[in-house]
DNA sequence: GCTATTTCATTAGTATGCAAACATTTATTT
DNA sequence: AAATAAATGTTTGCATACTAATGAAATAGC
């Protein structure tokens, strides 16, 4: 019978509360992408042209989750999609020149944004709590 | 220019990754409620009866969030409201005998959900986890 | 060549989150 | 005390992200 328990001290509420705070920062920093969003365009400018699904992988996403990021970010102009010749199924995506100049920018950014997000942690704090989140 | 940013090292990359593993493990254990929904109910199997607001407050939730998670608790009987006779605004929210009992059983399922989802980490290292986050 | 399996993309439905609007209460001013 | 202002509680509407189920195209095995 769980009389001790206690709801603060749980992994997934502070996971919850910590990304809360995370995401917080991000959109003060950068409002035209979510972090998301700008995961996939991070990637994609580390990668080059890549398809859809290929590139939903590459930063954990599930395919349909990826369809719809995608589709944004083709309705925001930052990215373009073309058929593969080779393999109908696919949907070639690839930064437009304004993705590539909003992505290279928005890395700038990025990192004050970690930054701020761990500004309470200590330098060894945060190579160990990124261990500790791989490590899981 | 950052030509050195990993997206794989950032604090927002790892903490999605995370709370991707604990939300998976999550649904498999306990697929009645979300862990959203549960820290509602634990909260109020905590605290008692309380206005939606004050609730919210209480698991760091907008108000506007707090009402669509207890819209669909309603929704599945697991909490009923009646208005308070004090303050015409307010809304109070109360667990239901099967919201009761859903939430006693959770609450245990919620440990086995927890040590599952830092099978990984040694008793130390879930300590650290959460002095880090919580120092976040 | 043909079937079975796998891969890729999409659609429909659900959950969470925020900004803005609205209603009620409390505090302040005249 | 009435009127105004400020604070509090709730709701609506819209955007984002995620899942399960479906369909289309390619590949593997026979």
């Amino acid at each position: 019978m769980p009389n001790d328990y206690r709801l603060d001290d749980q992994v997934g509420y502070k996971l919850r509360l910590a990304t809360q705070r995370h995401l917080e920062i991000f959109s003060r920093h950068l409002s035209d992408v979510t972090p998301t969003q700008f995961s996939i365009l991070a990637r994609l400018y580390e990668v080059g042209e890549t398809s859809q699904n290929q590139l939903g992988r590459l930063v954990a996403m599930d395919a349909a989750t990826t369809k719809g990021v995608i589709a944004r970010l083709l309705e925001k102009d930052l990215v373009e999609a073309r058929a593969d010749p080779n393999d109908l199924r696919r949907l070639q995506i690839s930064l437009t020149d304004a993705g590539r100049s909003l992505t290279i920018d928005a890395i700038e950014k990025a990192c004050k944004i970690t930054k701020d997000t761990v500004a309470n942690l200590t330098g060894r704090d945060v190579k160990r709590l990124l261990e500790l989140l791989d490590k899981m």
